[in-house]
DNA sequence: GTAATAGTGAAGCATCCGCTTGACTATTCG
DNA sequence: CGAATAGTCAAGCGGATGCTTCACTATTAC
């Protein structure tokens, strides 16, 4: 239970490559050979085997060898962990933003925006206000 | 709404870096300055304003200056958008390992494991069953 | 036994990432 | 005014990432 900073690094790292997160999809309906995997996935089979080994090294994916195949299943408590993650922060974020929206109910003509304090006094030149 | 594999790209990418998550903690909490998201930074302020940029274009964050400082603020959607896509899959492997274990009751010995379906046959040499 | 299948290991390569430094601009403080 | 503050821009660098190919092993099918 310790080190979930670089738990959840490996975890959204791992996330992050379309190609695994497809990989993902795939598991959710069941194991699958890393053949299978790499079925529809236009790329050698040996760069499948190197993303199963980063979900692997993540804790999102578990497998096993059986004769010359390796099956792999998804470990939902991986999963978990990255989802709650985000949930955590999203509440918070909501639940300040809801308090804010209520004392301030309403106050100028914008309905649902910026949560800034000072009424913006801005300078004369201003080369990109809003990113 | 189209394009969605791009943004989860961008916003699991965000995510991926344990600087830019404490960004976000810090940003749960309310507005700052990216000043004051670098303070406990151990980095230079230009690298931090490169991180802010990846936030923002992956949609977590949103910013606006004012004067000579930039105020920037979470954007809860975009939270929300990782979060569901990791809660479907979870909920879609959870459903299955249940209907799994109800089917199953008990068989062997392993109360809560392999989700396999053949009897494993092993061979003779097993340089590396699980992973 | 031979051949096809499934995967592994290692090297190599182009690209991306996170970060730094240095020069510069715009704003606010005294 | 001048100095300090807050941020921006651009170049550059080392290390990680996402592939590929080639050689090789173990298992299964014929």
């Amino acid at each position: 239970m310790l080190n979930q900073v670089a738990d959840l690094d490996r975890v959204f790292q791992a996330l992050t490559d379309p190609g695994r997160r497809s990989m993902i999809e795939r598991l959710s309906q069941g194991p699958a050979s890393v053949s299978e995997l790499a079925r529809p996935l236009s790329m050698s089979l040996a760069a499948v085997v190197q993303h199963v080994q980063v979900l692997e090294a993540s804790g999102l994916v578990r497998s096993q060898k059986t004769g010359r195949t390796r099956t792999c299943a998804i470990n939902p408590a991986a999963l978990r962990t990255a989802e709650s993650w985000i949930s955590e922060r999203r509440t918070l974020v909501e639940r300040r933003l809801d308090r804010l929206g209520e004392y301030l109910a309403e106050t100028a003509g914008v309905p649902d925006a910026w949560p800034a304090g000072q009424p913006p006094r801005r300078s004369s030149s201003d080369p990109e206000e809003n990113r």
